[in-house]
DNA sequence: TCACGCATGTAATCCGTTACATGATTCC
DNA sequence: GGAATCATGTAACGGATTACATGCGTGA
């Protein structure tokens, strides 16, 4: 149910194609919520048969058409009640954190690897959210509303990050403190 | 493909049944990777037909017969192969940051209320997190190798919890300054 | 007696993933 | 000439969610 409340979220924000949708969902939204293209069309249709969205067909020359979706007022009106209602904690499914739970299976040397792979690519991210950070959110005096609501997801990023290079700087020392 | 494993991964440490694996999957693993009975049983089905693990019918008086699963050496070898493989990060899907995202929409008050109660989910988790930390893991010294991995997982969860309280508090107070 | 725990399952629906498909333009 | 970008979609499959279904035993 929530990819069509994110599709709304984004519209809202400003009407575009589902092309530019996807794009999207896969970078400023796509941080804490994924979706791909097909994903988007299905529920773009299934979205404009309820009536929360309306498309227009622009007419383009060189490249293919486009239909640009729009929020409707009664989309509108869904998106804020959905906002408003309590969210549980978004479950976790983490891959690495299985492999670990019985990871006396495997050579100790297997799982350190495993460990310091995880720890580069959690450094990347980090890396990422800073350079957004610099790029989009230098002065924080001047943002808007939006802005700063956005800001504060980034935020989010930078501290989960934060959080898992912490842990992961953690584990493998704990990790090799024991293989001695 | 990955509940696969995760059901590879419990039976590898304790052969159960169906019904038991469900518990663990709602408590322990749980807290990485969710499943319920129903997809449960529908993987284990499928598990045996591959002939990775292996069940037998367990007679109980009063009470219902069960099933017994366990992995068989092919299933060890297929889970061993698998923790070896590199993992990416996992996707996050967090519907509160979609709501954050376009917070703009609905009064301060709403998303104000909506983020305290974020806090309270994760200071409850956090909690609950300690208490196992006391009950199961008092004295690290002692620790088989199997109790140090899942120790491990356990101190994943106390970091990730208290890094979104520490950016809850931040939002928090960054929401009602901004506000006066 | 009524709810809860034990134990297993089917069915329907929806969401997500992967592959396939088309066709013009632009940049190297 | 070939790859990438723009733009939209279909088809098939598999994973996840929710509801429905059964039936015995135990304890309040």
């Amino acid at each position: 149910m929530a990819l069509s409340h994110a599709i709304l979220a984004v519209l809202s924000e400003n009407t575009c194609s589902g092309y530019d949708l996807a794009k999207q969902f896969d970078g400023s939204v796509g941080f804490f919520w994924k979706a791909t293209h097909q994903q988007i069309y299905r529920e773009l249709a299934k979205l404009e048969g309820k009536g929360v969205i309306e498309s227009r067909e622009i007419e383009q020359t060189g490249r293919p058409n486009k239909k640009q979706y729009s929020v409707t007022e009664s989309g509108l009106a869904m998106l804020c009640d959905w906002i408003a209602q309590p969210s549980p904690v978004a479950p976790t499914k983490d891959e690495l954190l299985v492999k670990l739970f019985v990871g006396h299976l495997v050579p100790l040397e297997t799982m350190l690897k495993l460990m310091e792979q995880q720890r580069a690519l959690h450094q990347d991210a980090l890396k990422t959210y800073h350079q957004i950070a610099n790029q989009y959110f230098a002065n924080p005096e001047n943002f808007s509303q939006a802005e700063h609501f956005q800001y504060l997801t980034l935020r989010n990023g930078i501290h989960y990050e934060q959080g898992w290079l912490n842990w992961c700087e953690e584990a493998i020392v704990s990790l090799k403190s024991r293989s001695e």
